[in-house]
DNA sequence: TTTAAGTTCCAGGCAAACCTAATGATCATT
DNA sequence: AATGATCATTAGGTTTGCCTGGAACTTAAA
């Protein structure tokens, strides 16, 4: 009984999938429904479709969790998502704040010698231009322990950009207009204590100072 | 006042055009009902939207007729969808018997720039791996007299193989089956009367016999 | 125990794309 | 000019997928 799924239904699993990775835990009805900018009553609607489909598991005390299938169908999606981006950028000169509306058609593209075939093609990428990482064709993630610029507590740390937490165009042209990008050096110079704002120096280049909201969304790691 | 267009509609956009090729002239309901395989009723009801957002000219007695905006549409899923299956040949490896599908739905991905930058990339290809000519991107065809193998009349005759007039898997596999592929040499040996069937070697190989039908579905070349 | 927050149920709507069955129009031929 | 064949249209449905608002319910915290 091969059950198709619909693009709803697709984008229902990957807010899930997201959600749960945010919160930790069971995820409630209404938070899909703020997500997704609809009725929590159509949500309601929904949940009970995916539960029924075994996709989730889902009572309305605990909310809902993927199941195992469900959860490797949202990492098949976000598989595609993330190759997909990686394409647009790496081989058709997209830049890494065009790439998303496109990703989310082309994600729900049916072919699995065709994300096959274009994984390969990109050389097995296990990071997107936003440095998200890309689930292989078994679902795994790789591994990177990174956490938020603004962690860092000691002036002088050196840490290299390798994600954004943040995918809005308008954060993503900011970070194109201080120059800063993907696998850049960066050295934290001063912390200030009552905003959190932080001067730092990017790729050796003159200090600037960034707030904490922007610190925030910025993924490093050591080295 | 941006009219959206559905997956449907652009499909009905690309048989009447593709209808328009083969019979010249003003396209019958019923022809589109037989292929698109649905109800002369619905194609009714189609035909009358669509003559409503100005991409078709219909009335019931001469029947349907692109307009140039609708003919413009359509020539932009016929790209995009040559596009997309030069590329998976091309580029992904994939054979010209299995691309048809996956085109089918990448066809309806929307934006320019994806299909401009695509076009790039494979460096402006004028005919997919079918043979079929790519419009280019004001939607003009490039020009090839081709013409069907079987209309040969001389044996002696030398041509090349530029094209299927019949894109079934079935079709495809006959051809990688005897080893015939796009831009062969094709010298007909021998043409007999009472079916049509004919002699041919190919690239010089040993000589082999092919149908009538066979011979329709190829489109060739001289020289 | 009351209230607020969250969830669900219910009734309903809407658009797209398809169908059947009956009716209507057109045309070729006699 | 009549007739029958063919094709198109109308009318009335169905299904799928998505959505809404409002009433009612649950739960947990004040």
């Amino acid at each position: 009984m091969e059950q198709a799924i619909s693009f709803t239904e697709e984008n229902y699993l990957k807010t899930i999938y997201s959600l749960a990775r945010q919160d930790k835990g069971k995820i409630a009805n209404l938070s899909i429904a703020e997500k997704l900018h609809i009725n929590p009553a159509t949500v309601t609607e929904m949940l009970k479709k995916l539960n029924e489909k075994n996709l989730i598991d889902y009572n309305r005390i605990d909310g809902a969790a993927l199941t195992p299938q469900g959860e490797a169908l949202a990492l098949k999606v976000i598989r595609k998502h993330r190759l997909w981006e990686t394409f647009l950028v790496n081989r058709l000169s997209f830049t890494w704040d065009e790439v998303h509306e496109i990703a989310e058609q082309l994600e729900h593209i049916q072919s699995d010698k065709l994300i096959r075939q274009l994984d390969k093609l990109l050389g097995f990428p296990k990071f997107d231009p936003h440095g998200d990482p890309i689930p292989d064709k078994n679902g795994q993630l790789p591994q990177s322990q990174t956490f938020p610029l603004v962690s860092v507590e000691e002036p002088g740390t050196m840490v290299k950009l390798v994600g954004v937490a943040n995918h809005t165009t308008a954060f993503l042209q900011y970070l194109d207009k201080i120059k800063l990008s993907l696998n850049d050096k960066i050295e934290v110079k001063e912390i200030h204590e009552f905003d959190h704002s932080m001067g730092i120096r990017i790729a050796n280049r003159t200090a600037i100072m960034i707030s904490s909201e922007v610190a925030r969304n910025l993924l490093v790691s050591n080295q």
